[in-house]
DNA sequence: GTATAACCCGGAGTTGCCCC
DNA sequence: GGGGCAACTCCGGGTTATAC
């Protein structure tokens, strides 16, 4: 993943190609598909619309245009083109390649007056490549570029650089189209904040409710921090059902996964998680939903919490079982039938001594004094239970607190327990992993 | 009862690989 | 280089569960 800054491939892109769809995910929408954002940007396509592969290609193309100084024309051979993409070169890739050319010179993209170049256009229209043949004899690819394209982009103030490494790792068109989303609006800030709805119009997703936009989301954003070198969290404030602002947050320093070797489809887990998953019910253990609860859980609720609500799962859920997790995590079900079968366990090793432990009466303790923690602050007037709150804020590492004011979900079921713990004393957080 | 969320499945496109 | 095939991925849509 590391690579010295001669390896990078760099292509200069204009902020408008990036926040405006130049190829789209769906492979089936018909010719003549034209796309309108409210801005006034339209986008027609004449053949077959570009798609992530049709996406790569261009953004090769440019790439060789750039390193040529800006070349109106370029020449490349099918085989390079293809496996500079990460395309394995046949005879049916070679015919996609060429159907590329033809998806392409049949785009128009319009702008009214909304081009961010300094001046303001009552109509810009123009498409992306001119003219394109191949050699009878060489078979060599040449591409005619469309003189105001390839100007608007060069003369960009407002820009970026792409890395094209980085861009051809990512496979899906999900986490293709967010990375040029993300780079486009992570350029003055490292925080943005978009409602989820508004997000899938930008992508442009189908997706008709937020859960599932999110979903696709945290799949395509999973793509990206595993293959490239932008790490981004994101987290949810749901204001109401149906609504849902998403947080993108840009970290800087250490990548959170390692690169894979090759191509893995599941995503690389700290050895904690992985244990953890191990323990989730088979049928479920493969559901990316479920080992993100659990990945989320054990950040902020530590590892034996999140285990004992694993495994207590496994035994209660009947249906719904990803539901059920959720909801044992988030009001530790799990703590007394675990002691019980702690408790059950020593019995079975020494029937002949079957003591109440010391550990033991210090949890059933711990239970009582919880339960009569959760009452007395349900009983609290909102100040009183806000004062208990801000105590609690104050109290917890940075990083949780952040996370809480971000409204993860997990960072406020620790922030509940550390209110709990406040009102019992110190020392009975339980969450120690 | 309706809207939304969660999950599942089939179809289509893409990819990697093998054989000729 | 060409043809074919299996595996994989994604999308759209259907079904069921749950929330309002």
């Amino acid at each position: 993943m590391q690579q010295n800054a001669r390896d990078k491939k760099l292509v200069k892109q204009d902020i408008n190609f990036l926040e405006y769809p130049l190829w789209f995910q769906d492979e089936r929408l018909p010719e003549g598909f034209v796309w309108k954002d409210r801005d006034g940007f339209v986008y027609r396509a004449g053949y077959k619309p570009p798609t992530r592969l049709d996406g790569l290609y261009l953004m090769y193309w440019m790439l060789r245009s750039q390193q040529a100084g800006w070349a109106e024309h370029i020449c490349v051979t099918q085989r390079n083109n293809m496996s500079s993409c990460g395309v394995y070169p046949n005879k049916s890739k070679s015919l996609r390649l060429q159907d590329s050319c033809e998806r392409w010179i049949n785009v128009t993209v319009k702008f009214k007056g909304t081009f961010y170049d300094g001046k303001r256009y009552e109509n810009l229209q123009f498409n992306i490549i001119n003219d394109w043949w191949t050699n009878k004899k060489t078979k060599h690819l040449q591409i005619d570029f469309n003189k105001i394209w390839l100007e608007k982009v060069k003369h960009s103030n407002f820009f970026k650089l792409i890395d094209f490494n980085e861009i051809r790792r990512l496979r899906s068109p999900r986490a293709a189209r967010l990375y040029e989303l993300l780079v486009k609006n992570f350029q003055a800030r490292d925080e943005w904040v978009i409602d989820a709805q508004k997000l899938a119009h930008k992508y442009p997703m189908p997706r008709k409710y937020v859960s599932q936009i999110i979903r696709d989301v945290k799949a395509a954003l999973d793509d990206i921090t595993r293959h490239t070198s932008l790490q981004v969290n994101m987290s949810m404030e749901n204001h109401e059902r149906g609504k849902a602002m998403l947080h993108f947050e840009k970290l800087t320093g250490k990548k959170i996964y390692p690169e894979p070797p090759g191509r893995s489809s599941g995503p690389d887990l700290p050895s904690e998680v992985r244990r953890l998953v191990g323990l989730i019910n088979e049928k479920h253990r493969g559901k990316r939903t479920v080992i993100d609860l659990v990945t989320k859980a054990v950040g902020e609720l530590g590892v034996e919490y999140v285990k004992r609500n694993i495994l207590y799962t496994n035994e209660k859920a009947d249906k719904n079982y990803q539901a059920y997790l959720g909801q044992a995590l988030k009001e530790d079900w799990g703590l007394g039938w675990w002691e019980d079968k702690k408790k059950a366990d020593q019995i079975k090793q020494c029937p002949e001594l079957p003591r109440q432990g010391q550990d033991e009466e210090q949890a059933r303790r711990e239970r009582v004094l919880r339960r009569q923690a959760r009452v007395y602050i349900e009983n609290l007037d909102d100040k009183g239970r806000e004062k208990l709150r801000q105590h609690a804020m104050e109290v917890v590492d940075p990083e949780m607190r952040k996370k809480v004011k971000a409204g993860d979900y997990f960072a406020n079921v620790g922030l509940k327990r550390k209110m709990e713990s406040l009102v019992m004393g110190d020392g009975h957080d339980g969450m120690s992993s």
